[in-house]
DNA sequence: AACACTCCCAACCGCAGATGC
DNA sequence: CGCATCTGCGGTTGGGAGTGT
């Protein structure tokens, strides 16, 4: 491709930020409002590249940032988050008001990956770490991180397959994976509890949000009645996202 | 006190997708 | 439609702080 690079690297500074350089960019971004971060170093009278701008305002200086140790609370859900959807730190940050993708990276990095280490779980699938073999069989987690690069593998090797085809061929490779979550609206009554591989809880409750708005307990296998059509109508905002059916793959194309 | 080692996190880098022309 | 540019993301690194010897 031979890009440009993101900003003229000569003349600027490079390294931890000063508190002036701090000011000025927190005084700007008040001023104007974030965006157009290429021009604004110069705007802002910065010796920096907008990428480093971006990333000290978004990690450092938003006024919205939540500093200080994660909670338990925090933790299980990262945890949680993190066997659903991979290293995609910025939708878990998503889920994680106050809390920025790099600081959760490193969170995981440096705490929580030695966390489920001495438990004995392999952080990178959530798996026991005795059982990396027979656990595909007997998965206690759902893991779409895994499969979404065999769905794009798929998706390029085969150019007619659809989500509505029913031989999916990842799927016949990971039977315990249902890339077709479909969220419904809550359901209290929970009269049909979602199974993920033996365990009768609905998603938002293995997420430990049992009783709240994201309780939903009616979901589809890709093998259901429901069409694209019908799910318009039962529409339910999951990960913060309107989506109509929860695909993991539109995630990624938020 | 001095040195070595480890841990942690802010910041950087390169890439890919989105967007504009 | 193709190219150039911008933005955002995930992986990695550098260096300061903390701890052990």
């Amino acid at each position: 491709m031979g890009r440009s690079p993101c900003c003229e690297k000569a003349h600027t500074n490079k390294g931890a930020w000063t508190k002036e350089e701090d000011d000025r960019l927190i005084a700007y971004i008040r001023a104007h409002g974030e965006g157009c971060w290429r021009s604004l170093p110069k705007a802002a009278g910065l010796l920096r590249c907008g990428k480093s701008c971006r990333l000290r305002w978004i990690n450092y200086l938003r006024p919205d940032l939540k500093r200080g140790n994660f909670t338990e609370e925090e933790d299980e859900l990262i945890i949680k988050l993190h066997s659903l959807l991979g290293n995609k730190w910025s939708l878990i940050a998503g889920r994680l008001p106050g809390r920025t993708d790099n600081e959760i990276k490193n969170y995981w990095n440096t705490h929580i990956r030695r966390k489920l280490l001495n438990r004995g779980i392999d952080p990178a699938t959530h798996r026991p770490i005795n059982e990396a073999g027979a656990a595909q069989v007997e998965a206690t987690t759902i893991s779409f991180a895994a499969a979404s690069a065999a769905v794009k593998e798929e998706e390029k090797t085969s150019s007619g397959f659809s989500g509505k085809d029913t031989k999916n061929p990842v799927q016949e490779r990971c039977p315990d994976l249902n890339l077709e979550l479909r969220i419904c609206p809550p359901c209290h009554a929970h009269p049909e509890p979602l199974k993920i591989s033996g365990r009768g809880i609905c998603f938002s409750c293995s997420l430990g949000l049992q009783n709240t708005k994201e309780c939903s307990c009616r979901i589809d296998s890709i093998g259901g009645s429901s069409s694209s059509s019908d799910s318009t109508a039962t529409g339910y905002d999951f990960l913060g996202l309107k989506s109509d059916v929860l695909d993991y793959r539109s995630l990624e194309m938020k």
